[in-house]
DNA sequence: TATATTTTTGCAGGCTCTGCATATTTGCGT
DNA sequence: ACGCAAATATGCAGAGCCTGCAAAAATATA
């Protein structure tokens, strides 16, 4: 099923010293900038100062990433696939827009408590809404490949689902987005969409809601086609 | 109803010779940049050809956009306040997204007749997926702005809402955020997803559907609660 | 151990972006 | 028309970002 496409279309799942280290390395440059940005700002964060913490010299900083702002913003690397694959475990009787809805669901709540590392994520990105733009333009690749993943849940058959990471701004890349469906598609999007609602609005009021509260609230409103609510969102009779 | 932030608020609507000059400066600049990144690509078009061919000084650039990338996804600056007027100006008897949609798509079919610039702007953005993520991004704010103006319409009465520049990553900029409903915060990031998507799918596919029924088609997903169509998108029984 | 492949590193150099001082332009009252 | 005040444009210096290239170090393989 996996399509070598040329020398650089490795394992990324490699086992051996050298895949294990790369990991390391990425991880490490990835906690460090978050931690200098949480601590100083992210403008006042050299590539220098981020490579010194990770231990590595600046120039490999940029054989990990395309640029600096890059690396307060890969935090959430792994998380992607984990909700491709919670989405094609579930149930087939279950609609897609729920299969998404939980699969979301199920990885933020357990990325919520694992990770201390998402919580500085969160202030750096609050403290720099440039980060923040960024960071939605970031996963615009991982959108695409849960579109992927929808369509093969959905059904409709993708026979271009491989699973590697897909080589986004390449003229291969185009071909395999051209020929997926536009609801899958829209799915993907206004699921990565909802999630980002749900943490804003949650983020900046704490204190009012949990976040799960807020999370089954937007999809609601999704599954509701975002007709007006009659009552405040929310209503305290829910309970 | 306005409210002065500071020596920086000035009238954004000024009709003296500094505002006229100041919009076609900035006009030119997008232009410059859009028509040189069409023909040599974004990436190899520098800041100083970009200013030389607009006609001012490579430090002026700096002094309408953050960065270089910027100019290349300022393009439809002034879309985003005739939406919001659109939106304003429906009947009171039509459902919030029933108004967002017609207001984008009236504006979106202007757009894609006025400016030729359009072609060339989608175009770059096709070439270089960089920019996409950026110009996603850059529209944060927009439809911060967007999600205030839904709010009016709802009569959720937010007294917030002043028309001016939102002062994007600023304390005040957070604490009028705060006052913001979940509801139409969802509806306009939901709204803004669709454009993009619809564009996107579009973009890829112009032979098998024009704009307009692609566009159609993802409202009446969302407006369907985005349930599993039974049926292909854009079925042939349409006509 | 010997060889091939991959990754790291240093270095040179161009480009991006900012702060500051200065010159130019515009708004406005006289 | 003239002059003052405010806003804008410009030049310059300097820090930092980012890339290509070639050599060195680390890793895989035989």
């Amino acid at each position: 099923m996996r399509i070598l496409h040329d020398v650089h279309d490795r394992d990324p799942a490699e086992g051996g010293l050298r895949g294990r280290k790369k990991r390391e390395t990425r991880a490490a440059l990835v906690a460090a900038a978050v931690r200098l940005a949480a601590e100083h700002g992210a403008e006042n964060v050299t590539v220098d100062a981020i490579s010194e913490a990770a231990g590595v010299s600046p120039r490999t900083f940029f054989n990990y990433f395309d640029s600096r702002d890059e690396a307060f913003v890969m935090v959430g690397a792994e998380s992607s696939g984990r909700v491709r694959q919670a989405v094609l475990a579930a149930p087939a009787d279950v609609p897609p827009l729920a299969a998404l809805r939980d699969a979301l669901a199920a990885e933020l709540g357990e990325v919520e408590q694992r990770h201390e590392l998402w919580r500085l994520h969160s202030e750096v990105l609050r403290r720099s809404p440039h980060l923040l733009a960024r960071s939605i333009g970031a996963h615009v690749e991982d959108e695409f490949m849960l579109a992927e993943t929808l369509a093969e849940r959905i059904g409709a058959g993708s026979p271009l689902f491989t699973g590697d990471r897909l080589p986004f701004g390449t003229a291969e890349g185009e071909l395999r987005r051209q020929a997926l469906g536009l609801y899958p598609r829209l799915l993907a999007a206004v699921g990565a969409t909802a999630v980002r609602v749900a943490v804003e609005h949650w983020c900046v009021r704490q204190d009012e809601a949990t976040f799960e509260a807020v999370f089954r609230t937007v999809f609601d409103h999704l599954a509701a086609g975002l007709t007006e609510p009659v009552v405040p969102v929310v209503p305290a009779d829910e309970a």
